[in-house]
DNA sequence: TGTACATCAGTGAACGCGCGTTCACTGATGTAC
DNA sequence: TGTACATCAGTGAACGCGCGTTCACTGATGTAC
């Protein structure tokens, strides 16, 4: 993070802690009142300092939110990878995606869900999420062959016309076509079970879940 | 709305018509801003108005919000009326979801978005919500039926018990199960569509939908 | 048709709040000799 | 080990802003006789 190696200095280590202090009571506040209500001047408050003292950490409030964002991706990341390192398993990563997403459902929301408006995600966002993205096409790759590729869709034609955002990855067609259902048919019973969707209905989201999942880790 | 059948004084056919402007007025700022930035004062200013004047239409913030959202399922429920009119269609849904989705997408992202912190939906909702399901119910039982049942799954299990959601729609499990999934597996296309989560990838996303759709139109 | 009264839309001032952010300043911590 | 200086964390006051909401009031619109 800091320089490559270096030793840090007490002063360092400080500013460090109360950087990582700083954006505990962020989540904890985004956890309560959503992202679009975060404020420096009550994290201070919360912490027993002064509104103005944050600015000594963070260059302002944008600054935090991109700090939070990226950190999100960072921690889904790591999930994927401690995830995948017995093999890359669909279901594995499954299963990874949904304990992730529960442990801290507005750190979930902050990445995939309504967009804070005015507020526009950082770049170096874009590396991480297509190491997420290769994690994913791995594990798609390795699933077992379709019966006989049962024949080329209209989404794999343009799959093939667009498969910038597999970042060279060298996978089948039916790969790229299953990792992106992966991704929103997942994305689609985690949101709507997160904003309190199924509540009122009485079915529990575990099941949908785990059907859709079920359905994914298997050849068509 | 008002007295059934009574016949509107020029002053209630203003109050109406103001109520509607302000709405609209509303709508504006939340394509702009997003829910949670909604303010009456910003919409009194727009509408050449000072901001106690909107008191008289509206008992304060919350009650304007509550419209927004009783409204917007409202169209839905007649979006999806209109499209089933000519017998239930699944395809036929999908589209009309996707064109009802794009038209406003805050809109959408207000009904079935990260809900605004601190707000909690009417019980006005529930009615209209019913429709809807019912509406897609419908339509998911006229499929043609799968190739002998295809073995009854877990989840089948689960929906048997908790099909209150349902409301005594006599639909076979594998419908339930189909309507859950039209629902959750379209909302998780849209809703990473509107949120701008293909924009960077070059995918285009209505052939996705258009594929997720297709395999929920036809049988397993 | 005209007058007296009630209704109600809209205004402007005010209250209290919290926000992000800047600035000059104090006081403690670390560094150099 | 001690002194002189630089660095930097944190404070408190201040600026300007917008918010939701209340209140007393003006002026126009409708109603009753």
């Amino acid at each position: 993070m800091t320089e490559a190696g270096a030793t840090k200095t007490p002063r360092e280590r400080y500013r460090a802690q109360v950087r990582t202090e700083v954006k505990e009571h962020a989540w904890e506040q985004i956890a309560t009142a959503g992202a679009s209500a975060l404020s420096l001047n009550a994290i201070a408050k919360r912490m027993g300092m002064s509104g103005p003292a944050l600015y000594r950490y963070f260059a302002g409030r944008d600054e935090l939110i991109t700090e939070l964002v990226t950190d999100a991706y960072r921690s889904l990341a790591g999930t994927f990878r401690a995830a995948s390192g017995a093999g890359a398993d669909v279901a594995a990563l499954g299963h990874a995606l949904r304990g992730w997403a529960l442990e801290d459902p507005q750190r979930y929301l902050l990445i995939y869900g309504t967009p804070v408006p005015g507020y526009h995600a950082p770049d170096d966002v874009t590396a991480i999420s297509s190491e997420i993205m290769a994690t994913l096409l791995d594990a798609c790759a390795a699933l077992p062959r379709d019966s006989e590729d049962s024949a080329a869709t209209p989404l794999d034609a343009h799959l093939e016309d667009h498969r910038d955002w597999a970042d060279g990855h060298p996978a089948r067609p039916a790969a790229l076509r299953r990792a992106l259902a992966f991704w929103t048919r997942l994305h689609g019973v985690l949101s709507l079970e997160l904003s309190g969707h199924f509540t009122g209905m009485g079915i529990d989201p575990a099941q949908l879940f785990a059907a859709e999942l079920d359905a994914l880790s298997r050849p068509d």
